[in-house]
DNA sequence: CCAAAAGTGTTCTAAATACACCCATGA
DNA sequence: TCATGGGTGTATTTAGAACACTTTTGG
């Protein structure tokens, strides 16, 4: 920043990506659209845009989250830097440097194409066939980053409702990690955790039908989590058992329909940095 | 990135700023230079630098870390991306997203200003005056996140010389989080780390003239440490006993002259977020 | 001999794990 | 009454914290 040359520079256009995730259905999805043109026409990428001249990329991230996303109020919702994506041709077009952020959401609404893309959809993260740019690599470095805040953070919250069960709760991080957790010792571990969750006075949900209605709770005002919640070392050979996800309810299907690409799942190389960042 | 028009942006110019610190004599230094020219001449900043029309950032920053350090072989070091900043108005003069880097050097030597700027030194991370532009709260952030990785990763040998003992590893430990560890729990916990340290065969090293000599070990191959090796939880009131920094020896003299500057100590805002990012 | 720093061992306690078991509900 | 999911209790194992003690050097 020193030696400074007002025309030493070279025009960057600046752009923020999204990685908008939601648990449903206990499979974690990621918010696409669809590419109407080239290059990558008919392709799955992520949300996103153009920093405008008087916004920073905060900025412009939470306004095209609200507009991807049709929701009215965004101002609550969980958004987060992830890092900046600058490979001189990860656009073949120009020179583009994009800023990834990566959002939680609790329901997941269908997305009301409120913003550029006419087709957005939420797709399940896992096996996702190739992605525009270099987007699969945002993606599994969002899953990445997510996954390993869970541990230290009480960030699962932002996963679920205003009010949720415990079960629910456990889910969001069965969902992300693709482990099994004992539930007994979750418990503990959630309740002994100063300020993670608080116990809702009045109610208890009845839990889609049968079993014995849980208790509801609110995301308390802790953000870190003091010891924290590790996830079960794999042991050794491989992924550690996933959870079976249920079998989706009729009326919440899971749109399990056509995607563009090949379908091969090249989704990013799984094997950079363990959970450094 | 849908509805993409070649023309509707707005061009940004694209630097690096690069957070380079090292551990000497027991006190977390930075690499900073100072300003010749408005705004914030006289003052103390990080170095950086435009990133070149075909480069990345992380290209840029390992460019301008050899350039700034002086060093020939900087492929070795430490470089992490922190965050990109970017509000509008960071820089007065125009319009300036910077992606900002953190490194860690072993041994620091003084560096030769082969770049831009014509006088750079290591000052103490604590108590720095204001800095120029929103550099402090850069050097802030780098600083939590580095505590941080401190805690689940192998990094600390990154600011090791190659040969180094135990003790030189602690004291990394208690610079970076201003904390005083046990010896006997701290050796524990690292030689049974697997892949953390390996010892070197022969070698055992006086430790600056006093005391048994100890033995000297090299950074593994390990880049995580299951189970993590967590900072003592500060006791409520306040910062935890901060270790006393060796009186420097002879010859080794931190600087401790005039800084520019006012010197009162706004660095930044550190009661955000704990170990969140 | 003493101070300083490395290195070893032991004890005590907290926390994570792995269960077995009971409860309330819908079908 | 059975399957399902919520909730409680407890034994076992592991990891961390605290601290006493020995060893090897320089002065």
């Amino acid at each position: 920043m020193d030696g400074y040359d007002m025309h030493a520079f070279e025009p960057f256009a600046v752009t923020v990506d999204l990685a908008v995730f939601t648990v449903r259905a206990g499979v974690l999805q990621v918010l696409l659209v669809e590419r109407g043109q080239e290059p990558y026409a008919g392709q799955w990428a992520l949300p996103g845009g153009f920093v405008l001249p008087r916004e920073s990329a905060e900025t412009a991230a939470r306004r095209e989250l609200a507009e991807e996303t049709g929701l009215s109020d965004v101002s609550g919702l969980h958004l987060e830097q992830l890092r900046t994506y600058s490979e001189p041709d990860r656009d073949p077009r120009m020179r583009v440097v994009s800023v990834a952020f990566a959002a939680l959401l609790p329901d997941a609404p269908e997305p009301t194409g409120g913003g550029d893309a006419a087709s957005a959809r939420w797709l399940p993260c896992e096996g996702l066939g190739p992605l525009a740019f270099d987007h699969d690599r945002i993606v599994a470095d969002a899953h990445e980053r997510i996954g390993a805040k869970l541990e230290y953070t009480c960030l699962a919250t932002a996963f679920c409702p205003p009010e949720f069960t415990l079960g629910e709760l456990q889910q969001v991080y069965e969902t992300v990690w693709g482990t099994v957790l004992d539930r007994p010792n979750f418990r503990r571990k959630v309740l002994t955790t100063p300020g993670f969750v608080e116990q809702v006075p009045g109610g208890a949900r009845l839990t889609g039908g049968r079993g014995k209605p849980a208790a509801l709770y609110r995301a308390g005002g802790a953000t870190t989590a003091h010891p924290p919640l590790l996830r079960p070392a794999a042991p050794a050979g491989g992924a550690g058992r996933a959870p079976d996800p249920p079998a989706p309810a009729a009326g919440t299907a899971t749109g399990s329909s056509a995607r563009p690409g090949s379908g091969s799942p090249t989704a990013a190389d799984p094997s950079r940095e363990g959970r450094s960042a």
